[in-house]
DNA sequence: TAAAAAACAGACAGGTCTGTCTATTTTGGA
DNA sequence: TCCAAAATAGACAGACCTGTCTGTTTTTTA
């Protein structure tokens, strides 16, 4: 990937996800690129285009990060239940501004089904993530444990909350209810 | 209130709702609502202002129809639990189309405090509200409740979820949480 | 070093946006 | 019935939008 392609996702990435996607203009992320115009319709179709890489890339990053950060934790229940504690690291990140996939899934028309299945995709493989983690979650304590869908609810009402209230509370209500939930009783 | 300014609302809450804020032009909402665009501008200073009246003109309505499907619940951890089956009723609609609240704070750019600061309201409100329903609930089962905020949290993932997916099942997990959490154990 | 590829600056087209304004017509209450 | 208030149609300004195109300069590669 070429220097200037790079520097277009990382920037429309930074602008996309922190004023919005409807709300950046494709001058504003060439002149903060420091790209010329043609250059950025050179490696992106369209703007839309441009907006799936950089929900892509988003999502990329993200695992990156949320790797390394559980590797300190035991599998089992303490990993599961780290991944709020990444949230919480994350938000307290100046650039915390909730999901860039539910951000952006929210301001595109719902006909638009290139970026919705994208979001969806993304969504899909969260869920699968949680999975892995709840796997070995299961020989500590075989008895009722919460499914995969249910800590990736709590875990997307915690993300988008704390970024509508601007506090971590929800964050941690959320880690609550999944520890509960996780109890050997 | 006239009956322009509530064409207007009307038809405002319809396509913000549907389509989108930014995506929704001034010209659509006086041409399918059918006024002149003086008459608009009559009745609100900005579309921003139009915006505020959109999500009050929900909430509203919002409240209405929950009072109305939550009075043949019995008060107590049924009616909490009530609160789950509206949602699928409204899901189930072929207007609904998530938070309007959590989707117009998506696409507003964060320094807006006067739409944020409308959102956030609500969503206070809609907290003290739970809190009421709780309160009943205490009585049958005065041991370890869940929270205001955590049935806030489960039934926000359910909204946003259910949107996201376009399918039903984050309402059905978030209410089995809840209900185990409403347990008389 | 020479040729090819990539990036550059920036004008431009064609459209859309919000908000203002004029000038006319409709409406509703005293 | 009359008159003020409200609503009408639609032009307009000024800004912004995406995407295309031209022509030049820089960078890479062979």
């Amino acid at each position: 990937m070429s220097a200037a392609k790079q520097r277009i996702i990382e920037t429309a990435s930074d602008l996309f996800y922190r004023k919005g996607y409807n709300s950046t203009g494709i001058d504003e992320v060439i002149r903060e690129a420091g790209v010329a115009k043609a250059t950025l319709y050179a490696h992106f179709r369209s703007k839309k285009d441009l907006c799936i890489d950089y929900l892509r890339h988003r999502n990329t990053q993200y695992y990156v990060q949320l790797d390394a950060f559980l590797a300190s934790y035991p599998q089992g229940a303490e990993r599961v239940l780290g991944v709020f504690d990444f949230l919480t690291a994350f938000y307290e990140t100046k650039e915390f501004a909730g999901c860039w996939a539910v951000r952006t899934a929210s301001e595109v028309p719902e006909a638009d089904e290139d970026i919705r299945s994208e979001v969806v995709r993304q969504k899909t493989q969260l869920m699968a993530y949680l999975e892995g983690l709840l796997k070995h979650a299961e020989a500590e304590a075989p008895n009722r444990l919460p499914s995969a869908r249910q800590v990736y609810l709590l875990y997307e009402g915690a993300v988008t909350e704390s970024f509508i209230h601007s506090e971590v509370w929800p964050i941690k209500e959320a880690k609550a209810i999944c520890s509960r939930m996780l109890e050997t009783d």
